[in-house]
RNA sequence: AUUGCAAGUAAGGUUAUCGCUGAGGCUUCAUUGCCUAAGAGGAAAGUCUGGACAGCAUAGGGCAACAUACCACCUAACAGAUGGUGUUGGUUGAAGAACUGACAAGAUAGUGCCACAGAAAAUAACCGUGUUGACUUUUUAAAGUUGGCAUAAGGGUGAAAAUGUGAGGUAAGAGCUCAUGGGUAAGUAUGGCAACAUAUUUACCGGGUAAACCUUAUGUGCUGAAAUGUCAAAUAAGUGAGUGCUUGAGAACGGCCCGUUCGAUGCUCAUGGGUAGACAGAUACAUAUUGGUGGUGACAUCAAUAGUAGAUAAAUGGUAACCAUUCCAACUUGUUGGGAUAACAGAAUCCGGCUUAUUUACUUGUAGUAUUU
RNA sequence: CGGGAGGUAGUUCAGCUCGGUAGAAUAUUUGGUUUGGGACCAAGGGGUCGCAGGUUCGAAUCCUGUCCUCCCGA
């Protein structure tokens, strides 16, 4: 068994037919800043956690701005992703994720980390009871 | 000490903890876990350039296109750098000068263009000046009208008007002649590798524009890591139309033509189905630092030391404490408290340059100002 | 990573090839027409031609550099 607080390789959204996928089946819901793309399937051996950040271009020009928030937002669902975690072992569930950051400024890592406790919560409610 | 200009250097560190990426070692059914030492810039940017590297072509010729253009030198190469030459602009200065920027073959090979104004904008006769013929008037010597010839001294313009000034000369004038300046070309001497400079002799003097076309000289094969190679997966030699089979469609030869070679289950267009993953390329060299030698310098060379990112929905991060630097406030004048560590900005095959963005601190050179000795 | 197009009045575009006057439509302002409005008629204002430097007597136009916007390519 794998660390609580990692996130390799193997958690990410990689694949542009899995991501394709994802937006064309996917529901969807916006808390501010980000809008959640998300997509619960059942798992078949052990249940897997799909995550992806996507900072559109057109809100911040510079690498380094996209950057910063994609390492931030990463920062951030790394460390409260246990307790959905805990849930879908339950539920023997997979989850596909996608946020995108909406907003045009900047926030702050407390900011972003009461965001994403909010964002969590709500998804757990979402978790279907049968599949 | 301070101000301006120019050039350069640095871009916080340590520890704890939670993670990310690839490398090495041990381990495991398994990147499953553990350990070790690493992990973003001066511009990584713009993509403006020159190469390396790779593929295709190497059988040649012509045309076109593009680039470069004072001289020497550096370099793998360059539209780059260094040192100089000439012309010219800016800043400082009373000046000599200093610093800094721009430009550089050819207008006597040819073509085009030069608005408005002006007689005329390019092999100048519109006015004027001089001379001469005809006609008219009348006071018989002049005036007027008109034509021929000569003439670039003068003419309100314009960015620019035919080498400036003075003298001679002439019917009037004119580089027509002379003197002295200016410019162009060639020769000689001296200095310099050379561009060129100085002196001198001869000849010449009808504008500008080549960042208008162009001419001359030199150089350039085309493509670009989405290159390219290997493996895996998937399948359809599908359907329709056109065209062609030695009287040659088309391809190689990727700008065009000639020429050469290949060439038939072919080629072109439309429509439709499938795949779209992995590995290599890919990180050790025009490498960096220090020192010596040569050179005014760019740079070259020798020696020693070092190994220094390699991702691919794309790693290099978050939190906390301390130290260091710096700013502000307080007073005990070296302590306390609070704040900041920035601006521009994130590698994507790799190097050389150019350009642009940019904060704070420091260093060097240079010029000015003030003070002290 | 590679390739291409553009920046001119508040807005949408001409003008650039071949350098000398910045123009059209629309919007806006004023006046007329109408009982009033719209439409129509007449007149007017509005421009550092993205920015900087250069060539030229003269630059929106030519050359160089630069900034920004948009598009295309698996």
């Amino acid at each position: 068994m794998s660390k609580p607080f990692s996130l390799s390789k193997h958690e990410r959204l990689k694949s542009k037919k899995q991501i394709d996928a994802l937006f064309l089946r996917g529901e969807a819901f916006f808390i501010f800043p980000y809008k959640i793309k998300y997509c619960f399937q059942a798992a078949e051996q052990s249940p897997q956690m799909h995550f992806g950040i996507s900072v559109p271009k057109r809100n911040f020009k510079r690498a380094v701005d996209r950057n910063k928030l994609k390492r931030l937002s990463r920062e951030v669902y790394r460390i409260q992703k246990v307790t959905l975690k805990d849930d879908l072992v339950k539920h023997q569930l997979s989850i596909q994720v996608m946020f995108i950051y909406t907003h045009s400024s900047i926030l702050t890592f407390a900011e972003l980390e009461s965001v994403m406790i909010k964002c969590l919560e709500k998804l757990r409610g979402l978790i279907p009871n049968t599949l």
